[in-house]
DNA sequence: AGGGTTCGATGCGCTCTGCATCTATGCTTT
DNA sequence: AAAGCATAGATGCAGAGCGCATCGAACCCT
């Protein structure tokens, strides 16, 4: 099967090594390449993400992530931390690639090539974001269990329902199920809180990512079990019940 | 934290807006964008991949990933399977997306992005495939254990190490490493054979690609028991000890 | 006919998870 | 000051899944 195809296509293969090779910028139609950013956090028992107001046509009035072109001498990871730092004020967090979104149709003014990204950052770290200006503070309502996939829905702070604009949804849903798989085989969740954290906070997390509650004994069991965790000898101050116990994320590995 | 940050960049963002309006196609030199495909099978004991040996300058002489440029009206995963079926002949296999390269200097030449795409295929068509041109019917050795990640390394079937164009030891790695991440919990290791399979070939399959031996009864309970495999009622034939019975992927998910 | 090899089933002990129970410790109310 | 309340945190137990060992079954070869 596919004999004699690939020796076949050999002028196209010589061809473009020599068009490289005497390679002109303005000689060919290329997409254009941006990075996107979905930055996810969880406030209180929803999941929160940070929304821009489009002011420009396409889509304008809706809201999109952040995202930026990328730049000819920038990596695809620098490109993304830069966006998050100039229109978030965020730095300094985990951020991690998620897909490339590339139909052709996704942008209605030319060929638009997306690598989108996604970024966790703690409750607090996220509720002092400014959002004076187009920055909306939004929340996400996932409309599928488990890992199914598919686009989610961003509400705003009054909790009215927010349009997205390009394929945005499909990108923040790709981000909700990546985070889902990912929370229970790496240290993904520690991203999503604060330094000093309790067992219950750690648990609430899990919940909000994965949308279903769990057992809160084999949690902490696992979770101490996990290694992943260490005791900081604080308790928690100010609360009207039995204060826990403070835990820090040790970074050594199970041994 | 970031305050006023995104309101002060905010002549950045109606900047771009009003370039992308008055979009002209010259104006801006972008990154090249092209898809790489790291075809893996599952060849007796071994990981087999395709690669096509260089022509051209730069790496002329070396291996490299079969791979091509993004047409503009071309969707991401329309290019990949157009350079499965130009460059390798092969049509209508597992393809996903894997990971999307773009390190400024990955290309000596110019900038270009690579979103890579990996496909799985049984043993039979990898065999198939014709060698007589640049294609080389290559093996891989993992030198990690689990998860780890990082370049693996290409052999020739004479057994001579080969050497890797641009980071396309960095790409086939990552596709090793995404293959064991999800060949417990989705149906990866089915498309590694052909249709009718015996549980020892699956089991040898889910061997080969994780690296390390599994223990047979479990294997073959967690199998069964995972609804995903249909009896055909057949039995193997022609082999010189009891013939299993072969079985055939079930698409129907457990309820 | 007998040996060799692999298939495929069964039984046992260990671990992990879910569920229930019980005690501990802070703040708040009476 | 004593009692109440809410949550933290530990313990016990049943069921499921996994690793390991044993044993019979079925085919080919000599």
């Amino acid at each position: 099967m596919g004999k004699r195809r690939a020796r076949a296509r050999g002028a196209d293969k010589a061809g473009e090594a020599s068009l490289l090779a005497a390679y002109d910028p303005s000689a060919f139609e290329r997409p254009s390449l941006t990075v996107d950013v979905a930055l996810i956090s969880v406030v209180g028992d929803q999941l929160g993400t940070l929304l821009l107001r489009r002011e420009a046509h396409p889509y304008a009035g809706l809201a999109a992530l952040p995202g930026g072109f990328v730049a000819m001498a920038e990596s695809l990871d620098a490109a993304a931390e830069r966006v998050l730092r100039d229109k978030a004020g965020i730095e300094g967090v985990f951020l991690e690639q998620l897909y490339t979104f590339g139909a052709p149709e996704r942008d209605p003014r030319t060929r638009v090539v997306s690598v989108a990204y996604y970024a966790l950052v703690d409750g607090r770290a996220f509720a002092a974001i400014d959002t004076g200006g187009p920055a909306i503070d939004a929340r996400l309502d996932v409309p599928w269990e488990g890992e199914t996939g598919g686009p989610v829905d961003a509400i705003d702070p009054d909790g009215l329902p927010l349009e997205l604009a390009f394929d945005h949804a499909d990108i923040l849903g790709t981000a909700v199920k990546r985070i889902r798989g990912k929370l229970d085989y790496t240290p993904i969740g520690f991203q999503l809180l604060p330094d000093r954290f309790t067992l219950r906070q750690l648990q609430v997390v899990h919940e909000v990512v994965l949308g279903r509650p769990l057992n809160k004994d084999s949690f902490r069991r696992r979770m101490l079990a996990s290694g992943q965790l260490e005791a900081t000898g604080e308790r928690q101050a100010e609360v009207d019940h039995r204060p826990a116990a403070l835990y820090r994320f040790g970074r050594r590995s199970a041994v």
